[in-house]
DNA sequence: AGTGATCAGATTTTT
DNA sequence: TCTGATCACT
């Protein structure tokens, strides 16, 4: 072990064996934080510690999981595979199942992701006439998630005199009874959304004591990692568990607080010291990550923020590169620059895709990237954006697993009750609503009544209606005894879902029978691989799909890749936090794009944009590029663009401007500030001299292949001929292919063998 | 009941 | 540009 703390600086070092008492730890970007976490729970298991007992909240799921391996890997034992690990709300649902008889709710509660909210929403607004522009169903679910967060149940919130003054205020009086409307029909279909997860997990350590002292006992040691991003619910969780021992760490950096808008509250943060006198607080200032040039820049960045907590985020890394601000025509050109510059990277360095991302404030703005990436062939990799999970034909299906599992999901019956077609359509399905609120029945408790169903629908309806509930029953009985694979194929088989996908043969079609079978695939992987998560051990029993339907539910997001190129990376900020990577590309860097126009007027949203921003350059290791386009499409017509306020903001010293010759009027538009213009001073660290990286820029900004020397000759090259590169020197050309500006080659050098080189971009002299 | 066409609205970020 | 919601037609 203690060659493990050799690995540690000393506030590192502190930070993992002060393991008694309240802790907090401030940790600047890229200081080793996910390092103390991972060597803080390894010290505690080897101190002894029962690993039943440590409770660490991550921010993502993909984060615990990872952090598990690491402390496998430094203890060498399979014990920390028991540690409650992973996100709140994947380990409160956890708990909630365990004790969901107390809160009225069955085991197999289902979790309502943000479609399923979504579609409850609208109809209920439908349901009561209500103006769905007035009540647009974004709005009023952001302000019940808004409510829920901070505990206020919907009788609360609709007997409460300040806040029906306020709903008044704006307009929107009936917010109050829609929100109760809306928990009942959540109630009703035994099902919770994520903001439940964490709103009853309060209401059980409020309402059951004894279940609060049980956990309050059973985990003795509490970490919680990216604490600046809780919210008030949250934060109260973790006070209520940590209350008797107050063995309790939290980790985090106030200027990555990215997340207000979803609730988390950087007061937490800023006011832990409050809630624990004896606090003992840990700041990690030196970073590992980046470059002087980096962290000096972010440092300048977020030194414009009033809210903070004092530190001093400095490196003993090299000075590195400046940070390249780039400028661009169109958004289409902003995606073949980036795309260009990183194929000549490759070339240059040669580095592995996976050396770059590409980093944007909205998912809609991948497409330019991915169009131009996939001109150069560069493999890419989008995270984000439309998951695997919230593709139709896969929500389709897991409508019957749902359903399967539980009864009562509405979202999941309505959506498969006529899928495939079996003539139960709209007005049947209206019938039924009114029918079972008539009766104050459950809808699914209604159409197992034979009788009722006949009064209602009359003779035809009711048998056909009746053959789906004996299907969804037939289905019921085999969960139990099949695996999940094997009941998933029956599924897909016995409803007509698979002969349905496979006869249609448009491209569509085709992909959508493909991500059928990937997702039965996955659920193969499943049904085989079974990991007791009490012991750690693997066993042969059997998986069954409910038990699949519990772990997708909150995983929904993290896709796994499923080959294992490197690729680029493509995501937004938000889903690069806590990810490093050694060339960053910062995109679309505009006003009203970034900061985005609707945070541009308050001054804390500002600031969160500025974090954000903060977030985005600290993400880079090696070399940081901010580009901004001067035109943009957005929603289908070109709009002008101005570079963002957060390009001006960063101390020049620590940056260089890259634009085309400007022909009209400065390249900074109207602003008044003298701007430098092409700036070319930065000491390079790799082996560039100045004129060849002015080369460099230049076939970097240019989009059709600039004639230099090199590739006039190159227009002559042939299959044959025995040529020389910049770095892989002297080489034979075995083939050609493509043509202008693609024209490639492939090319046997006797240092390195057999290379394919864009020879846009390679500086190739023929020398026969 | 089911299908196809037409039109409006969307873009902030996510467990 | 793309998705979904609504409407008209079969």
């Amino acid at each position: 072990m203690d060659t493990i703390l050799s690995k540690l600086n000393e506030p590192q070092k502190s930070a993992v064996t002060q393991t008694e008492g309240p802790v907090m730890v401030i940790a600047g970007a890229g200081s080793g934080k996910t390092r103390v976490l991972t060597y803080r729970v390894a010290w505690l298991l080897n101190k002894g510690v029962d690993p039943f007992q440590i409770l660490a909240l991550t921010f993502t799921n993909k984060a615990a999981f990872e952090m598990k391996e690491r402390i496998i890997e430094l203890i060498g034992s399979n014990e920390a595979r028991n540690v409650w690990m992973g996100t709140f709300h994947s380990i409160f649902s956890r708990i909630l199942r365990a004790e969901s008889d107390k809160l009225g709710y069955s085991f197999n509660f289902t979790i309502y992701d943000k479609d399923d909210t979504k579609s409850v929403m609208r109809s209920i607004l439908k349901e009561q006439n209500i103006d769905n522009k007035v009540y647009n169903p974004d709005f009023v679910l952001h302000r019940i998630s808004q409510a829920k967060s901070s505990l206020i149940s919907a009788n609360e919130y609709a007997n409460n005199v300040e806040i029906q003054a306020q709903d008044k205020s704006i307009n929107k009086p009936l917010l109050g009874m829609i929100y109760q409307l809306y928990v009942a029909r959540c109630k009703r279909s035994d099902a919770m959304d994520f903001d439940d997860l964490i709103y009853n997990t309060n209401l059980l350590f409020r309402d059951f004591p004894e279940a609060l002292v049980r956990y309050q006992h059973k985990f003795n040691y509490i970490l919680v990692d990216e604490y600046q991003d809780t919210n008030y619910a949250q934060y109260l969780i973790i006070k209520k568990l940590a209350a008797s021992h107050e063995n309790i760490c939290v980790v985090g950096d106030d200027a990555q607080s990215i997340y207000a808008f979803r609730g988390a509250n950087i007061q937490n943060i800023l006011n832990f010291k409050n809630d624990y006198p004896e606090l003992i607080t840990f700041k990690l200032e030196q970073n590992y990550r980046s470059t002087q040039n980096i962290v000096n820049a972010a440092n300048s960045i977020i030194a414009k923020n009033k809210q903070q907590i004092a530190k001093n985020i400095w490196t003993q890394n090299e000075e590195g590169q400046k940070v390249t601000i780039i400028r661009t025509a169109s958004d289409a050109e902003e995606g073949s620059t980036v795309a260009n510059s990183i194929f000549e990277s490759k070339m240059n360095y040669q580095l592995q895709n996976d050396a770059f991302a590409i980093l944007y404030r909205t998912n809609a703005q991948s497409r330019s990237f991915e169009e131009a990436l996939r001109r150069l062939s560069i493999p890419y990799r989008i995270y984000g954006g439309l998951s695997f999970y919230k593709r139709k034909e896969i929500k389709d299906v897991l409508g019957y697993f749902r359903l399967v599992v539980n009864q009562y999901d509405e979202e999941a019956l309505f959506r498969i009750i006529n899928y495939p077609a079996r003539g139960i359509g709209k007005t049947t399905v209206e019938k039924l609503i009114v029918e079972a609120d008539q009766r104050q029945m459950k809808i699914w408790d209604l159409m197992q009544n034979i009788q009722y169903l006949q009064k209602a629908l009359g003779n035809a309806t009711a048998i056909k209606v009746d053959e789906f509930v004996t299907k969804i029953k037939s289905f019921m009985v085999l969960l139990k005894t099949k695996n999940a694979f094997d009941f998933a194929k029956h599924i897909v088989n016995a409803t007509g879902i698979f002969k349905d996908l496979n006869d249609d043969k448009t491209p569509e079609g085709i992909s959508r029978f493909e991500n059928i079978e990937e997702m039965l695939n996955g659920i193969k992987d499943f049904s085989e691989i079974e990991v007791n998560i009490e012991t750690g051990e693997t066993q042969n029993n059997i998986r069954t799909l409910d038990e699949y339907m519990l772990e997708i539910a909150l995983y929904a997001n993290d896709e796994k890749d499923t080959d294992d190129t490197r690729k680029v990376s493509l995501m937004t900020i938000h889903a690069a936090k806590g990810l490093e990577f050694p060339y960053v590309y910062i995109v679309g860097v505009e006003e009203n794009l970034f900061p985005s126009a609707q945070t541009v007027n308050s001054r804390t949203e500002l600031e969160e944009e500025r974090r954000l921003f903060y977030v985005a350059l600290t993400r880079s290791q090696k070399k940081a590029f901010i580009t901004y386009a001067e035109n943009r499409y957005r929603w289908g017509s070109l709009t002008f663009c101005e570079p963002s306020r957060f390009i001006d903001e960063i101390d020049s010293e620590y940056v260089e401007y890259i634009g085309k010759p400007n022909s009209f009027g400065s390249p900074w538009g109207s602003s008044q500030k003298t701007k430098p213009e092409v700036k070319l001073t930065g000491q390079a660290i790799n082996s560039f001299t100045p004129r060849e990286k002015l080369k460099k820029l230049n076939t970097i900004l240019s989009n059709s292949a600039a004639p230099s020397e090199e590739n006039t000759d190159i227009e002559s090259l042939q299959v044959g001929m025995e040529v020389e590169h910049l770095r892989f020197g002297k080489g034979k050309v075995l083939q050609m292919e493509g043509s202008g500006p693609n024209k490639k080659a492939t090319v046997f050098f006797n240092s390195v063998g057999q290379k394919q080189l864009l020879l846009k971009f390679a500086k190739l002299k023929i020398l026969s």
